[in-house]
DNA sequence: CTGTTGACTGCTG
DNA sequence: TCAGCAGCCAACA
């Protein structure tokens, strides 16, 4: 098993993310030892369009829960995929966040 | 090689 | 409570 580099294994980290949850920027920063380099995780999923299989980016908002990168999504938009997966979004946020937050840290213990 | 940018976060005033 | 600033690391020009 060779050490993927770090954009690798963020991708693998967010495919990872169940469905009907969702993880922050900071979570998946901690998990792969980045800690507080939650931009360098913006930075990398701008790159998971070109990534391969595709990265369910929808699926990893900021902090408060508040969907930042929604205009990215070319497609689709971010909260259409979310309430597709029995989020319920208000006002750009996704509601009973605290509760949905899935640690990515608890998959690597 | 150097500087800027970026889907963020936390502290300070 | 709200607004502003600094810190963090990688990719691109």
């Amino acid at each position: 098993m060779a050490n993927k580099d770090l954009v690798d294994l963020v991708y693998d980290l967010v495919r990872k993310v169940p469905v009907g949850s969702v993880t922050t920027y900071g979570l998946i920063a901690n998990a792969v030892g980045l800690k507080s380099s939650a931009r360098l995780i913006g930075y990398i999923m701008n790159h998971a369009h070109d990534a391969y299989p595709s990265v369910p980016a929808h699926r990893v908002v900021n902090r408060n829960g508040l969907l930042t990168g929604k205009h990215h999504f070319k497609k689709s938009s971010m909260q259409t995929l979310l309430e597709a997966e029995g989020h319920v979004i208000v006002n750009d946020q996704i509601q009973d966040f605290k509760n949905k937050l899935w640690d990515p840290m608890s998959l690597l213990e």
